[in-house]
DNA sequence: CGACTATACTCAGTCTGGAGGTC
DNA sequence: CGACCTCCAGACTGAGTATAGTC
């Protein structure tokens, strides 16, 4: 067959790039099945060595490098035919015993792989999942059923995962037993907040949505007529005439109380009930907003608080002061302040204003030129802001609630808009004040300024007929639009990476809950295609078709371990991947099917994991990593992102690679949450709920940084679990105490000391144990004292003191005794074994669950549940689950999430499934 | 190019658990 | 002695933010 570059379409070339040919030669794939060497040739980056390598790791990038150092050099001069050429002479050379092999294993690939596409699609199990040496990489769903030779590990994690749940249904267990008491108090208050209808909430910021429930009066209105509803105009007051406040205010109250009447009587806005909602590109008919807020003013240091230079204090501009504080202001923030690059880009950009508004003075008026990074001193600046600070943290309770309040006055009028005539929240109304970018990352553009956003440089978007904000005195806008097929309400761009940014509505919102809803909606819909992508993909990734084969091994990929699409990056970003991105070096290949993914993934979060794979996969990453690839080549270098989106987009309208990552982690949470059983008390439930959860996040790959004191935490609990061990076996010694025969009788091993603590531990052990005591006691002296001050009385002398300390000497010296003996006196009255083995029991238990929360926190330490709530699980699942086994919403959103996802919460019953 | 979603981090505020105290 | 209360540091949560993706 001979190939002809025409008929595919080059797609992605990198300039001086290396480039899969179009089409694969059979002999490459059967070249692969075999793992053949090419002329006896090691060559580990294709292909398997015969013979006992099953083991090895076949294509270790540095290896690679090495032993193909000329055959590398060769091939990257030649383009593929010679490559074709070379393996199909190769392929004819072989000894007939040799062939024959390759077809019992190009048969056996064909069976492998029909059987899977026989395999009713539906769901299949994934492919079993390695743990990672480090985080996460727990596989879910079926993949745990330990059928697959993964199973095992699969099976450690999930138990894993269900002792981290355990902890919680410990807390929740707490709880209920505490619910008759004091718990009910705050139960009883969070329940007043949260089950009762909002327009019976009293506090201030429900008054917003009793607004709103007024404006769902006229939702019935038609469009047009709503524009011109009434309220508009009160809108128009409170925002033009703060003035005017008390008076509103009292208006506010008063509306309030018929609010909440109609919110009562009323029928909110049900959009997702709302046929007319949701299609078509025109957002909005009329819109009005207050525009954005502006960051306060940058506010001069004091004269007394200047950066040095040089060891000399040096006056700047107060456009270069501001840089400066910008810096100065996070000299704790090492992660940054210890970057180069932050520094570099920092510094470049400091010099910059510099240049422009001159460089510092010292006292004496004399210019001082700052030309090194190194010489700048920020220390007085950042010393004066953490003053600042702490200066703020130490106002009173009441202060801080005027300031707050004074605040939240002020941006009133910007909270809301009206859209449609309905009262809706903004989401970002305020600009994003200057300051030094960070990027996520080894980020080239970390450090540089972020300059003060402009009125010029802002565009409003706004109705037509609606009044448009004032830009602050002396300024304009850059534009005022009136574009109905955008949600935003303000724009801008930034000056680091050129990157827009948006006002737009809050989550809670309606346009927001109709995207919402419409995301879901597709990924529902994907369950009616996916058995026939998932068949095409299978059959395609045996295409001749070089661009097809990459595709359709994308796809699995996607589908199977939920990546991103990846789309190319820039010079100037941090260098991170996604599926059609992943370059050489992120994969490795361990025969017989394990690919191991490594690589930095959206924010510079690792994705780490060791997956089994479809034999037919691992062959074509082979092939797709075949020299002359080598490290930075693109696997899928006949791939892009809108390749590959068109094409899914030929199975479903709106298809794309994301949907696949909203359905599979729905998927899972669905088929999770319906396998569980309805017993247990509400906290066994949640955390339950937790559980699956969390096994979305892992499939999801969310992750956060493990917490600053985490390993300290987990340390401790280790300390206080072998305080335990360490007292178990200390009652044992006692039991010997009480009755020698014990020894025999349960043999000389049970007595013996753990290991682990050896000597050196139990000494160190009790002098911190003596100590505590001290401790303990000089404490509660001091404070007998200042009690007893305070009742005019004298205090005790050091000589009490003293006195009381004894026990803590006392103990010391019973540890020393027992050192000595190595015996341990029987404590308590009236010791017997029985009540030894009671305490031995109940020391035990606390060892057990003690160990099972500190497993369940290290596990937990990276995973972050949050993401995969918020944006991938269907809340709607949610909301059955929480019908259907009785457990209150509340206890699985948050009062905004409750917001966002209300059109969830109010419009599925408990038989609706995903 | 532009507009939208998704993401982890930050910080303030809340909650918790354990120690000590009281009855 | 144990049931319960109080106090407080430290852990955890939630809302907000700005960056990083997708299409």
């Amino acid at each position: 067959m001979s190939s002809s570059d025409d008929d595919i379409p080059l797609v992605k070339g990198r300039a001086n790039g290396v480039k899969s040919q179009d089409r694969i030669p059979k002999s490459v794939d059967k070249a692969m099945d075999k793992g053949r060497p090419s002329n006896g040739h090691v060559d580990p980056g294709v292909s398997i060595r015969m013979g006992p390598v099953e083991e090895m790791d076949v294509d270790t990038p540095v290896a690679n490098g090495h032993v193909n150092g000329k055959r590398k050099a060769r091939n990257s001069t030649t383009n593929g035919k010679s490559y074709k050429e070379a393996s199909s002479s190769e392929d004819d050379d072989k000894p007939l015993s040799k062939r024959r092999r390759t077809l019992q294993a190009a048969k056996a690939h064909v069976e492998s792989d029909s059987e899977l596409s026989d395999e009713p699609l539906a769901h299949r199990p994934r492919p079993a999942v390695k743990k990672p040496p480090k985080a996460t990489a727990a596989q879910i769903g079926e993949s745990s059923d330990s059928d697959t030779p993964l199973g095992a590990k699969l099976a450690k994690e999930k138990a894993q995962i269900e002792k981290a749940a355990e902890k919680e249904a410990k807390a929740i267990r707490k709880e209920e037993k505490k619910a008759a008491g004091s718990k009910r108090r705050s139960k009883v208050n969070s329940d007043s907040e949260d089950d009762v209808p909002l327009a019976k909430k009293k506090k201030p910021a429900a008054s917003a949505k009793k607004t709103n429930g007024v404006k769902d009066e006229d939702s019935d209105v038609p469009l047009s007529r709503k524009a011109q509803a009434p309220k508009k105009t009160k809108v128009k007051v409170e925002a033009s005439a703060p003035a005017k406040k008390s008076n509103a205010k009292a208006k506010k109250e008063e509306e309030t109380e018929q609010d909440r009447e109609a919110e009562e009587e009323e029928e909110q806005y049900k959009w997702w009930e709302d046929p007319t909602k949701g299609d078509g590109t025109k957002k909005w008919t009329t819109l009005e907003h207050a525009g954005v807020v502006f960051p306060p003013d940058y506010e001069p240091l004091p004269s007394s608080v200047k950066m040095r230079y040089d060891g000399v204090p040096v006056s700047l501009h107060k456009d270069a002061e501001e840089v400066a504080g910008f810096y100065g202001s996070m000299l704790n923030s090492t992660h940054n302040v210890e970057n180069p690059t932050f520094n570099k880009n920092f510094f470049e950009d400091f010099k910059k204003i510099l240049d422009k508004t001159g460089h510092g003075k010292d006292k004496n008026g004399n210019t001082v030129k700052i030309e090194k990074f190194e010489k700048c001193d920020f220390k007085p600046i950042f010393e004066h802001f953490e003053a600042e600070r702490t200066k703020k943290k130490a106002m009173s309770a009441a202060e801080k609630k005027a300031l707050k309040a004074a605040k939240e006055d002020a941006e009133a009028p910007y909270m809301h808009c009206m859209w449609d005539g309905r009262k809706q929240k903004v989401g970002n109304f305020r600009v994003e004040p200057p300051g030094l970018f960070r990027g996520r990352g080894e980020h080239p553009k970390t450090g540089k300024v972020k300059q003060r956003v402009q009125p010029e440089q802002i565009t409003i978007n706004i109705g037509k007929e609606a009044k448009i904000p004032e830009p602050p005195e002396g300024h304009h806008w850059k534009e005022v639009k009136h574009d109905q097929e955008g949600t935003w309400l303000a724009m801008w761009q930034e000056n680091i990476n050129g990157a827009y940014k948006y006002v737009m509505l809050a989550a809670n919102s309606d346009i927001k809950g109709q995207s919402d809803y419409k995301k879901f909606e597709k990924a529902r819909e994907l369950k009616k295609h996916i058995d026939r992508i998932r068949e095409d993909y299978r059959r395609e990734l045996k295409s001749e078709v070089m661009a097809d084969r990459q595709r359709a091994t994308a796809i699995y990929l996607i589908d199977q371990f939920a990546l991103r699409a990846g789309n190319e990056k820039g010079e100037d970003e941090a260098d991170t991947v996604g599926c059609c991105s992943l370059k050489y070096q992120h994969i490795t290949l361990r025969p017989p099917n394990t690919v191991i993914f490594d690589f930095l993934g959206k924010d510079s979060i690792r994705f780490y994991d060791e997956v089994e794979v479809d034999q037919q996969v691992f062959k074509n990453l082979k092939i797709f990593k075949k020299p002359p690839k080598t490290t930075d080549d693109d696997i899928f270098d006949r791939l892009t992102t809108s390749a590959l989106n068109k094409h899914l987009g030929s199975y479903m309208q709106g298809l794309t690679a994301k949907v696949f990552r909203t359905y599979n982690a729905s998927w899972t949470m669905a088929k999770l949450l319906r396998e569980m059983k309805s017993t247990g008390s509400i906290a066994e439930k949640v955390k339950d709920y937790n559980d699956a959860n969390r096994k979305v996040a892992i499939l999801c790959n969310h992750k956060r940084t493990v917490a600053a004191g985490h390993a300290g935490q987990i340390e401790k609990m280790e300390e206080k679990i072998n305080g335990l061990r360490y007292q178990q076996w200390r009652v044992k010694q006692m039991m010997l105490d009480i009755d020698p025969k014990q020894k025999k009788k349960r043999g000389a091993e049970y007595f013996e000391r753990p290991e682990d603590l050896d000597g050196e531990w139990v000494k160190e052990h009790q002098a911190a144990l003596v100590e505590e005591q001290r401790q303990k006691i000089r404490k509660k002296f001091e404070k007998d004292n200042e009690k007893l001050v305070a009742e005019g009385q004298k205090e005790m002398k050091a000589k009490e003191l003293e006195e009381r300390l004894k026990v803590a000497d006392e103990l010391e010296k019973k540890f020393k005794h027992e050192n000595k003996t190595g015996k341990v006196e029987a404590e308590g009255k009236g010791p017997t074994i029985e009540k030894m083995e009671a305490n031995l029991e109940k020391l035990t238990q606390r060892i057990e669950t003690m160990k099972v929360q500190k497993d369940d926190k290290d596990n937990n330490k990276e995973v972050a549940l949050g993401t995969s709530k918020i944006n991938y699980i269907d809340p709607r699942l949610t909301v059955v689950f929480s019908k259907k086994f009785n457990v209150p919403i509340e206890r699985f959103f948050s009062k905004t999430l409750r917001e966002k996802f209300d059109w969830a919460i109010q419009s599925v019953d408990e038989d609706w499934e995903f």
